[in-house]
DNA sequence: CTTGCCTATGCAACTTGTTGCATAGCAGGA
DNA sequence: TCCTGCTATGCAACAAGTTGCATAGGCAAG
């Protein structure tokens, strides 16, 4: 039940329409909290109703009219009690490592699929983290005095930086793996 | 729809009782893939209509009888077919993520609390990584010629290891952003 | 001898997330 | 002119996962 409360970190930062959060849950927030814009509208009809967050009706020219969202008191008093609760123990779920593991039950042509698909995980992590790194350069640009929601952003985008760092060691590593199986 | 790929591959690898598998889960398996014991049961039940999966009653002396389910050559002609399908993109779900980034919305008191919870986040990735580093000793001693079933499940286990120090690594670099916030 | 824990399986209700589809106006290119 | 795509919101059906509870015998500790 934390998609509410991503939805008020979003809203806090920037006041959005649905559509708009939408787009930055493809690209931001989508780092480290992914929803398709259905959910998004319908939990912040829930918000509504629970108060957390009220809408301002924005007439638009050229373009259909909005409702731009901000988080209400009542919202960051719910967010403020959420941080002071345990994170929840993540629920893992790595398919690519369920294949991994299934390869030993494969024949020689299904592990060169892997193989192939493996690769192709490579290349698109390694798309993502030059996304980031190249996000970093322009979004964080000097390391002085930053504010401490810019220095909250940052870190957290550090932490997505070594996330693929790492992935995209361990992929070959996993690829040494495979192909040393069939020689 | 992997966790019955999951569970074929648990199968093929070692049968097992809807027990057994739920222990399983919860531990080595539990890397990279979790499910409560009755998401199991009913899985397994849909799996057996399917003739993926065929069970063998095992009677027992001191504790309740139960049921052995082996994987049937529909479920590995099944697990191969999934194998050569491309891996689907992963919903990322990382909770402490957001409670950082909500962190700039918080009074001191809440940073404050935030970082106690970070340490003990951080507690528990450490005892991880401790029993990973045990688990790899006891099951990957020698680095000689091992079979594809153990050096496909050595892979992924240093997936797991290179996953935790990385975690450990970034969550020292948000301890020392959040305590540099308020000095 | 009672309390709690382990093995072993399962039902039912609920929450969360996904997928497909619908509407509707405007803009730009072939 | 038609087709595609973008902005903007939403419904409905479904799949997946969680939570609480139930049963039932055995075993060990206090």
């Amino acid at each position: 039940m934390a998609l509410e409360h991503a939805i008020l970190v979003a809203l806090l930062e920037q006041p959005a329409s649905g559509y708009e959060l939408a787009r930055r849950f493809d690209r931001s927030i989508g780092r480290f909290w992914t929803a398709t814009h259905q959910q998004i509208y319908r939990v912040l009809r829930r918000m509504e109703t629970d108060g957390w967050v009220t809408a301002e009706q924005v007439d638009q020219e050229g373009r259909p009219d909005k409702r731009r969202w901000s988080a209400a008191p009542a919202g960051r008093a719910a967010l403020t009690e959420w941080l002071h609760a345990p994170v929840q123990p993540e629920a893992v779920r790595h398919e690519l490592a369920v294949k991994i593991r299934g390869a030993a039950f494969a024949d020689p042509a299904g592990r060169a699929a892997l193989v192939v698909e493996v690769e192709r995980y490579r290349a698109d992590h390694e798309a993502l983290l030059a996304r980031y790194l190249a996000g970093e350069r322009r979004d964080f640009p000097d390391v002085a005095a930053p504010d401490a929601r810019a220095a909250l952003q940052h870190v957290v985008l550090r932490g997505g930086i070594a996330y693929e760092r790492m992935v995209l060691a361990w992929l070959d590593d996993v690829l040494v793996t495979l192909r040393a199986l069939d020689h």
